[in-house]
DNA sequence: TCTGAAGGCGCC
DNA sequence: AAAGGGCGCCTTCAGA
């Protein structure tokens, strides 16, 4: 059973539809979150437009539940799937289920943290009367039953809706922050905070006043790329760019502090106290997910910088008195699932004993773990110069299957069209500009041949990427279901749960002595997710599991 | 004065 | 050590 919820004229309307596609029922709901519980013991999927949009309300008014659609993202999955490509809701023009997500972050995210879970916060959103989700749920339902494969995009749709679901969790529960750690880090690296915000902590004026005296610059501005190359040359250091890794390579006196200036304004600037301020609220930082914010479905952010979270500040992630936090994290994902997804026996094999890397090297394919591992970034980043570039024939001799399905999905790309990922997501239509054309000059004729190439890099690297995306979605809706088993009371912060996700990493906060229990459930989650993605293929997808009091602890 | 691009760097 | 893919966010700087 669904039920689909939307606005009209400011009145929430529910659509109670039955898993035969027919409308039974009809309500205007004047107390959501009152008929969302009420409605949740019959164990429906809600459907509604946006997650970011209506569940915030109702985790803030204390109700959860435990299955979604989000009809804009999976709206977008089916309308590029080459799987659908033939539904009535792919051949139709660009409407309002095309664009972009309603900004939820700038409404609830920044300063104003007295409104954070205001129930007010959706009407001020709203322009107007909604799109009618009824009938947008009624063309994916059909998209999904006309496609060749329903079952595929079925489990895609139900895992990105999954995610974002966990995404709003994760921002209400928060990610247990211990602002005195923090504290105490930074005034480590930085010296105190300084009484004005603007102002250069001491640490990071002393490796100033050292760069500007050893480059005999009293006024250098070291932010200023500009300046600071000018500065440079002047004092006879000959660089393209001010990068660090450029700058590594000199020898002067001046280079040292340099480089620890920059690091340090860098973790001012990012992640220091005005950043605090800014994002974290009586000990819980709440940065703002985007679910499926990247083209290949990975998330995103749109505020905190959750998924830049230096390695330097993760100590000030702490558990909670009598907590754990479990950190897991799945060893070598994307290559294993290269491996999987190419079904290439001989590379899940080598996959088998732990260590991928050291698998290839046991194969014999090439000689030492790190060749393996160059070689392997290279084959799904599509390298074709330096030591990986030399590399990847090796590998294509060793891992036929693997490696020409990446670069079949180059060569796609080049060509301007669609790869698709495990479960269906597919890449947008690039342009086939690749081919000599008459009437083009050669320097255009080049520049297009380089677009092309790089667009076929994408392209590789989308299904990859992409699918390791949608493992990582199944793996936390499988956490979020068994964290749930794990809590009898119901109240996601009262028992552990998700509280940060980084890609093909998760943390769980969970009380202590659950600990243990949380660890073996993500593992089993794990397995689960192979298992959706690749059916009863042997492809192993290994864990690092840590519990730890703070972050910083993990790796 | 505001906006967007560019340089740079953090994460995977 | 960098090269190849995906991001967000900070500062500076040029142009409207």
């Amino acid at each position: 059973m669904h039920i689909v919820l939307d606005r009209t004229h400011g009145d929430v309307r529910a659509t109670t539809v039955s898993d035969s596609d027919e409308i039974v029922r009809v309500d205007t709901v004047a107390d959501l979150a009152a008929f969302v519980a009420d409605r949740e013991r019959e164990h429906p999927r809600w459907v509604w437009d946006d997650t970011s949009r209506w569940y915030p309300q109702l985790l803030a008014a204390g109700v959860r539940v435990d299955r979604c659609f989000d009809l804009r993202l999976c709206h977008a999955i089916l309308r590029a799937s080459s799987l659908t490509a033939d539904s009535d809701l792919a051949l139709a023009g660009t409407g309002p289920w095309d664009a972009p997500p309603q900004q939820s972050g700038q409404v609830v995210s920044r300063p104003s943290h007295s409104t954070l879970f205001d129930l007010d916060q959706t009407s001020t959103r709203n322009e107007g009367a909604d799109a009618d989700g009824v009938a947008e749920f009624q063309l994916q339902r059909a998209a999904v039953a006309g496609c060749p494969e329903p079952a595929r995009i079925g489990r895609l749709l139900a895992a990105e809706s999954a995610g974002s679901l966990v995404a709003a969790e994760m921002r209400f529960a928060g990610l247990p922050w211990s602002s005195a750690q923090h504290d105490a880090i930074l005034t480590a690296f930085l010296g105190p905070r300084p009484a004005v915000d603007g102002a250069r902590p001491q640490k990071l004026q002393a490796a100033l006043d050292l760069v500007r005296s050893r480059l005999e610059a009293p006024e250098l501005n070291p932010d200023s790329p500009a300046d600071l190359m000018r500065a440079l040359g002047l004092a006879g250091l000959q660089v393209s760019s001010t990068r660090s890794w450029e700058l590594r390579k000199l020898k002067h006196p001046a280079i040292e502090p340099l480089l620890e200036y920059k690091k340090l304004a860098r973790l001012l600037a990012s992640n220091g106290w005005v950043w605090r301020d800014t994002w974290v609220v009586n000990d819980r930082f709440r940065p703002d997910y985007v679910p499926g914010g990247a083209a290949t479905g990975r998330w995103a952010t749109s505020g905190g910088g959750a998924l830049q979270l230096p390695r330097q500040i993760r100590a000030a992630v702490v558990a909670d008195d009598g907590w754990k936090l479990v950190v897991a994290d799945a060893s070598q994902l994307e290559p294993r699932i290269l491996a999987a997804m190419a079904g290439d026996r001989g590379m899940i094999e080598a996959g088998s004993a732990g260590d991928l890397y050291a698998g290839i090297v046991a194969s014999g394919a090439v000689e030492t773990r790190d060749q393996a591992k160059v070689a392997m970034l290279g084959a799904m980043y599509g390298a074709t110069t330096g030591e990986s570039g030399r590399l990847m024939p090796k590998l294509a001799r060793a891992y036929p299957r693997a490696i020409s399905m990446v670069e079949s999905a180059a060569r796609a790309g080049e060509r301007g069209e669609v790869v698709t990922t495990r479960l269906g997501r597919s890449s947008a239509p690039g342009s086939s500009n690749g081919s000599w054309s008459e009437g083009v000059s050669s320097a255009d004729a080049t520049r297009a041949r380089e677009r092309s190439r790089a667009w076929g890099r994408f392209t590789r690297n989308f299904i990859v990427q992409g699918t390791a995306a949608e493992w990582a979605l199944c793996w936390m809706a499988s956490i979020r279901r068994r964290m749930d088993d794990l809590n009898d009371h119901g109240v996601l912060t009262d028992g552990p749960h998700l509280v940060f996700f980084l890609h093909d990493e998760v943390v769980v906060h969970a009380p202590a002595h659950l600990a243990d229990r949380v660890a073996a459930e993500i593992n089993e989650a794990a397995a689960e997710a192979g298992r959706l993605l690749f059916g009863a293929l042997p492809a192993e997808f290994p864990l690092t599991i840590a519990i730890v009091d703070d972050y910083g602890q993990a790796k």
